[in-house]
DNA sequence: TGTAATTTGTTCGTATGTATA
DNA sequence: CTATACATACGAACAAATTAC
């Protein structure tokens, strides 16, 4: 007998299965575009030749994967969804908890992207998109006597404007995703810091720093402020033993 | 009348819903650990007071995520299983569909996570997962003989490797995501390439330079060689409009 | 080895509340 | 406001699969 067939065990697949698969392709080959209504389950169960509750379980499988969204009583069928970064952040949030990221691998990846994305905006942002990181700042100015809360919105805009002018829809939503798993981490201990005023001068000046090499077309430059300005401001929250991860990311990590 | 309170527009909750969150906590908590069971499906239905139908939808959402597995006829009932990063790939799958990602943005993506894992590893691998990295060198240098696809195996080991040696899980998982993506959109094309060989033997020569600026823990030369490498191995199968964005992240991008 | 018991996979029927026209 | 079609949810039934004895 020969013995390195390649056999692999065969799983069962189910009829629910069958049906996502089907639904899913018509989605990815955008036969199906967003804002389009399936037909009814009703309707489904005939064409597809399967009982209403395998045609509920895919649906439910569909919808928790944000590719649809179904409304008791709506006479159009289920609503066919633009996509959304949701599903990835959901599995982000659980890699984050069941692997248990520490703090410190959470920042230490927001350097990285923070880092690529201001290298790429300085070489490749349009004047508009510069603009917007202009207005983001001065909002960021008017921010500091209103609050932390404020300031985190404007803080926010910035690094979003930054990511956009990468380029990359990677970044982006990466970018989003990790900053709220970890501001969900460590908003509250900002904020309730007795010297948050002057953390949020030190951040608006790197801020300033990161725009100003971003103007000046330098990408290494902005990059090296963008991951210098991360680690300043979150380092301090940081569990001493992680330190270490985030200073791998500077340029002199024995400094 | 308050016209600025925050009121936001309810939407119905649904059974399986409240099952699936009850269920997702119980594993998020630690109070249910990967290889232990849940109760059956009929057990379920009467300690949550729903249907078998609710229970059933609830358990298709939780193991499309990934969460647990059941089989039909398995008495001792759903199992819990050990995180994957199955759900993080099918969701970056359906984003790199869904908002078109190029090739491009997907290659840049790699350059980036693959500098970032070797800049660490350069600064924190230990003498053993050096040798795994010199390891997967060997076996790369003897599959330039055998042909691409074991040249690939090699190739990827090396790069799981640094990436391991990062320390970095979001790296480590990211690299495996995104390669997987690019490599299902090219691997037929550069199997199919003429002059594979004289790629493969570039391909290990850049790869030896990386080891080596690793072993003398030169961070930034690590860094900047395995952009590199994955530029010069990717490039040319990159549509000339979109190469400008992996150059935006060479050191000298106008050369 | 084979068989019995239990579980899941799937179907069908029904009652109820809801959104739309 | 009403009629209609819809989704939600329940429960019973049978087939297929798995385990354990």
């Amino acid at each position: 007998m020969a013995d390195d067939l390649q056999l692999k065990p065969v799983q069962p697949v189910r009829a629910y299965e069958r049906v996502v698969e089907q639904i899913e392709d018509l989605v990815m080959r955008g036969q199906l575009k967003p804002g389009q209504r399936l037909p009814s389950e009703r309707e489904l169960t005939a064409r597809l030749g399967v009982s209403r509750s395998t045609v509920r379980e895919a649906l439910r499988v569909l919808e928790s994967d944000g590719v649809l969204r179904s409304r008791a009583g709506d006479p159009r069928g289920p609503e066919i969804l633009p996509f959304s970064p949701a599903t990835l952040r959901k599995a982000m949030t659980r890699l984050a908890r069941v692997a248990e990221l520490g703090l410190g691998e959470l920042v230490q990846f927001r350097m990285l992207l923070d880092s690529a994305a201001s290298m790429l905006a300085a070489r490749l942002a349009t004047q508009e998109q510069i603009g917007a990181m202009e207005a983001a700042i001065e909002e960021m100015e008017d921010a500091v006597d209103r609050g932390y809360a404020a300031f985190s919105e404007a803080d926010v805009a910035f690094h979003d404007a930054v990511a956009r002018a990468s380029g990359s829809t990677l970044i982006q939503v990466l970018t989003d995703v990790v900053r709220g798993v970890v501001l969900g981490l460590i908003a509250h201990k900002i904020a309730d810091s007795p010297d948050s005023r002057t953390l949020m001068a030190t951040s608006l000046q790197h801020h300033r720093e990161v725009l100003d090499a971003v103007r000046q077309r330098d990408g290494q430059r902005a990059a090296r402020l963008a991951r210098e300005s991360l680690y300043a401001y979150y380092a301090e929250y940081v569990p001493e033993a992680e330190r270490p991860l985030l200073r791998a990311l500077l340029d002199d990590p024995d400094a």
